[in-house]
DNA sequence: CCTTAATTTGTTATAATATAACGTTTGTTA
DNA sequence: TAACAAACGTTATATTATAACAAATTAAGG
């Protein structure tokens, strides 16, 4: 009967359902200050919970900001191949699902005879919205 | 006349060729410390030598670690364009120049219609002499 | 049920990374 | 040489992240 895997601890639900709820990335003090009312006082106590929910998928950290979002990507295997595209005016961010995409770059192998187990792509450009405006 | 362009700045230089003779990507702060005989004396004339550096193209971030590293690639058009392999032990980082690589990724679109200017794409395992040593 | 190990928590302090704001100096161009 | 842009120097401070330690909580096995 052992299940577990999926429970997740006080602080840790607090986190990452502030992440769920949010539009876009969020900033480990920024998370913070939301979650203050809620009991958590410390940063060290927001990045142990961001620390565990990366490494059990749940969220990615967008490395160009310093932030971080909710897994939009059931396929994505505990992290271990993200893609993120971000738009360079309005600072919008989504996780990219493309099974082409995933395969080339888990397949990937250069000459330095280097196996790659994990990769992380940003891709930036105009979102849609922000093209139109310009 | 007018050549300019690749003209650098006192600080640029010295900051360029601390990062050139590296062999793995410097912390801004460590750059510091090494530059420090040399006249510069406070973060914000580092920060500010990587910014145009980065943005000439003479050197990358490499986001995952906070460090910047020496542009290995003639080919890659002012930072728009990279990739680096990093090893999970030692820590060695290597900028990946591979050309299919870079034209799947530059040509690269997903169903949401925005076209990408510009991506980065860090790799990570282990290298050649780690994976000996496992 | 009890105990032992592992995980999570709470807390204080501090390290590491990066930018704001200001005035000055240098370099380029007309 | 005037005028504008770029780079500089400096002080202060913002932002992001971890160290260290003790207490509380939570599996899991005997």
């Amino acid at each position: 009967m052992t299940q577990k895997q999926e429970q997740l601890s006080k602080n840790q639900q607090i986190v990452l359902s502030i992440i769920e709820k949010a539009k876009g990335p969020l900033k480990a003090y920024s998370i913070l200050y939301n979650v203050q009312k809620r009991g958590i006082k410390a940063p060290l106590q927001v990045y142990r919970a961001l620390d565990k929910l990366i490494e059990i998928g749940k969220i990615h950290k967008i490395e160009s900001k310093n932030a971080f979002i909710a897994c939009n990507n059931s396929e994505c295997e505990i992290s271990k191949a993200t893609a993120f595209s971000i738009c360079n005016n309005c600072e919008h961010v989504k996780e990219i699902k493309n099974t082409k995409l995933s395969k080339y770059l888990s397949n990937f192998q250069d000459n330095s005879g280097m196996k790659y187990k994990k990769y992380n792509l940003e891709f930036f450009g105009l979102c849609k919205n922000c093209k139109l405006k310009q």
